[in-house]
DNA sequence: AAAGGCATCAACCGATCGATTGACCAGGAA
DNA sequence: TTCCTGGTCAATCGATCGGTTGATGCCTTT
């Protein structure tokens, strides 16, 4: 029997949730949270062999929730259930420790299946998530800007001028310029502002 | 006994509103639709008295469907239940024709409240909602962009010169920049990069 | 009819930006 | 060591931008 911690700050898809796993015979629902801090504590408390996560709660997030779960029980093991699929919040859940990352859109077989890969020690991916980060890892076309050139452009996208990004971070105008080109370059931009908006949509900023 | 149609592409999510519907004694559910397209269509041939639908969906999204299923059916009463709560969301799914727009962050009971207003005819709006709303109405420190204004920013948003953007709006460049500086004015802001992310962080992009 | 908001355009000017070229130094990789 | 990357800086110049002022015409509201 796998044993199941459930936290979704909404209740109609927690109820959907619960009522999905509830009727696998393979799956015991030991425990639900409506937030980040009380899926850690219960998680601490209930020691359930899975925490299915929503990303998005109030007070500390999933990612959070999962760092710190882990840190106290590295063998719970968490599988992330969201709505999202942008980049960044699947790298970070991951980086947070999660060993699975699963969508809500998901047929609901796909979600149990999941669940049973990750009870059985293995990482489970949904299928869109899996091909986006084998492009990550086959395509570093992705644009990697400096530590440098990134703070520079992100003082850039609050309105700073190129003197006054110089003042703030002590440098000459002439080197903040390099890194604005720097950065133009790599991003395959003329202008400053559209560097802004593509590095927004990269998730760099 | 009020019928309802449950519109929502996630399976889980679908399943959790059907079993909350079920449970109470005055509400039936006569259809479920996995996209926006079938919404619409078994709005129609249905005839529910509500369609209880998500506003992000494959093909068309819920303010389209709603919009659509108006237009043929007025007589049906939507009522949006989402994750989202963003202003514009919001307006547009208001205008599209939404009788209500609920949270599924919301007690379970609330949104079963909700629906039971709208079947009598009254507008349902989550507490957080409404007092957007009212701030709206109240407070229209929100920055009015005019629709040439946002055009124009939006524009510069994707790297486009002064006279670019006049070239591809059919202006001279110095209308373009009393657009432009008109948008600065009512942003707060002096320079055209701020903007733009300034416009992003308030949603108008 | 009058007033105000919006869109349109013009001319001017100083400030800023973007491009180019060239330079120096530190640190890691080959 | 040598090569390469990244960070630092400088000088110059044309292009672009932002601020300002002022003007016209079209709506809608009053």
């Amino acid at each position: 029997m796998i044993r199941v911690l459930v936290a979704d700050d909404h209740p109609v898809v927690r109820s959907g949730i619960v009522a999905l796993l509830s009727a696998a015979a393979d799956i015991e629902v030991v425990g639900e949270a409506a937030h980040g801090l009380a899926a850690v504590s219960l998680a601490i408390e209930l020691e359930p062999d899975i925490v299915l996560m929503d990303l998005r709660m109030p007070g500390i997030d999933g990612d959070e929730a999962t760092a710190r779960i882990q840190a106290v029980c590295p063998h719970i093991r968490v599988v992330i259930l969201t709505t999202y699929e942008s980049d960044a919040s699947i790298l970070s859940a991951i980086e947070a420790g999660a060993s699975g990352y699963l969508l809500k859109a998901a047929p609901q077989d796909e979600i149990l299946a999941g669940i049973r890969s990750v009870a059985r020690g293995e990482v489970a991916l949904a299928p869109s998530i899996a091909a986006m980060l084998v492009n990550r890892v086959k395509a570093p076309v992705g644009p990697n800007l400096s530590a440098r050139e990134t703070e520079v452009l992100a003082l850039v996208a609050q309105g700073n001028s190129n003197a006054s990004v110089a003042k703030k971070l002590s440098l000459s105008e002439a080197t903040v310029k390099t890194h604005l080109l720097h950065a133009f370059e790599k991003l395959g931009v003329r202008d400053r502002t559209r560097a802004v908006t593509k590095a927004m949509e990269l998730g760099i900023l």
